[in-house]
DNA sequence: GTTGAGCGTT
């Protein structure tokens, strides 16, 4: 069948964009979130009925109505609570970010071909926009490159850009983004990955993000290699996450299970934890899940006898809940953690295994197994023990809750 | 086979 447009559009009388559609005649639902981000699925009105129908789904397979995909114009579905259209996002997340946010700042760039130099560096992301800063990261002894640099541009919104996408530089693929130090203090890390257990190995990042997005946009996929039966998916949005915890779902004909992310290893808890400690047992915050719409779910919060909670306070309760740690779980897992931090990778593989070798001393670079080749990072971070008990005290205290 | 890679000699 040869390739053909379908007509999409976010309102029924809007300008509709053509999008293509693939050889079998479906259309793939990440070609319309790649022009309508979030999106989850297309309506259109049925010349017949004058009702509005839906476009069958299929594993991210939109598949044509009986008729084939005609004339019409479809509209694009977002997910329940992410009805927003896309400018309404950015108006209000840019309302978010009054706070001087729109400075932009150092950028990690991960993944670097061991030859790759500062002069590339600054070739390749001068393409985006002005460049200010190029580092890469060497040995102080040997000089050689430790695979990672740093970049900063001078407008915002090139930033935006760069993280927004995975980069080729020098045969590899590389990701950009905010290193650990500048992680946003204002957005306390809420629950918005999931852990999907029962994988198989067929099973690509794309494939999970294909599934997922009908949830709700889904911002990474992380599958371990060499292959271990599980992945995570981060979603933009919590609440979309906490409610996919504990179900069974079925991807490429198998029943994964969906539970919540634990805490990375070597993520220091900060104080945040330990302010709810006191007093209320997790129980007292209302039922465990409280899933999708969740407008109505807030005002059972507002109330602890003669305590009274800001609204800082009460997403802060209810992201403790939809870790589904409890308290005192979040208590108990302060102690002991040490080593990295660190974000998950977009996107397709990258381990490191490219045929580049070097003979520095310690660093076991360049080996050809499928180890990955980085030893433990010997960064620890110091555990902020000291629990605050002014109960309503520095809620507005920085640093990246318990990232994960 | 059910819990993730790597983060800045300032």
């Amino acid at each position: 069948m040869a390739e053909i447009y379908i007509r999409v559009a976010e309102e029924e009388n809007e300008e509709p964009m053509e999008i293509p559609s693939e050889d079998d005649g479906t259309v793939l639902l990440s070609t319309v979130s790649a022009q309508f981000p979030g999106a989850c699925g297309l309506r259109f009105r049925s010349p017949v009925s004058q009702c509005m129908r839906g476009v069958r789904l299929v594993e991210g397979l939109l598949h044509a109505p009986e008729t084939g995909w005609g004339n019409l114009v479809y509209v694009v579905n977002y997910p329940k609570d992410n009805k927003r259209k896309m400018e309404e996002i950015d108006a209000s997340s840019a309302v978010k970010m009054k706070r001087g946010d729109m400075k932009t700042s150092d950028l990690i760039v991960l993944g670097l071909p061991w030859k790759t130099s500062e002069q590339d560096l600054k070739d390749y992301f001068g393409t985006f926009g002005e460049v200010i800063m190029v580092q890469v990261k060497r040995d102080a002894k040997t000089g050689n490159s430790k695979g990672f640099g740093f970049v900063r541009f001078t407008e915002y919104e090139v930033q935006d850009k760069v993280v927004a996408q995975r980069h080729m530089i020098d045969g590899r693929w590389c990701d950009c983004k905010l290193p650990n130090s500048k992680q946003g203090p204002d957005e306390p890390m809420r629950c918005r990955k999931v852990f999907v257990g029962r994988c198989t190995e067929d099973m690509t990042t794309d494939d999970l993000r294909q599934f997922f997005i009908q949830y709700g946009e889904v911002t990474d996929v992380f599958i371990p290699k060499p292959f271990r039966a599980f992945a995570f998916v981060t979603f933009a949005d919590d609440q979309v996450a906490a409610s996919l915890c504990g179900e069974d779902l079925i991807v490429k004909g198998v029943s994964v299970h969906i539970s919540n992310a634990e805490p990375k290893h070597g993520n220091r808890m900060n104080d945040r934890a330990g302010r709810f400690g006191n007093g209320f047992g997790a129980q007292s915050f209302g039922s465990s899940r409280s899933g999708l719409g969740g407008s109505s779910t807030n005002s059972n919060l507002a109330n602890f006898g003669s305590f009274s909670l800001s609204p800082a306070m009460m997403a802060a309760a209810q992201a403790a809940l939809q870790s589904s740690w409890g308290m005192m779980g979040m208590l108990a897992s302060q102690q002991g953690q040490t080593s990295t931090t660190g974000s998950t990778s977009t996107g397709t593989a990258s381990s490191r295994d490219q045929s580049q070798t070097f003979s520095t001393g310690n660093s076991n670079y360049g080996t050809s197994s499928a180890s990955l080749g980085w030893g433990t990072g010997s960064n620890s971070t110091t555990s902020g023990s000291g629990f605050s008990t002014g109960f309503g005290s520095g809620m507005e205290s920085k640093s990246s809750g318990w990232g994960m």
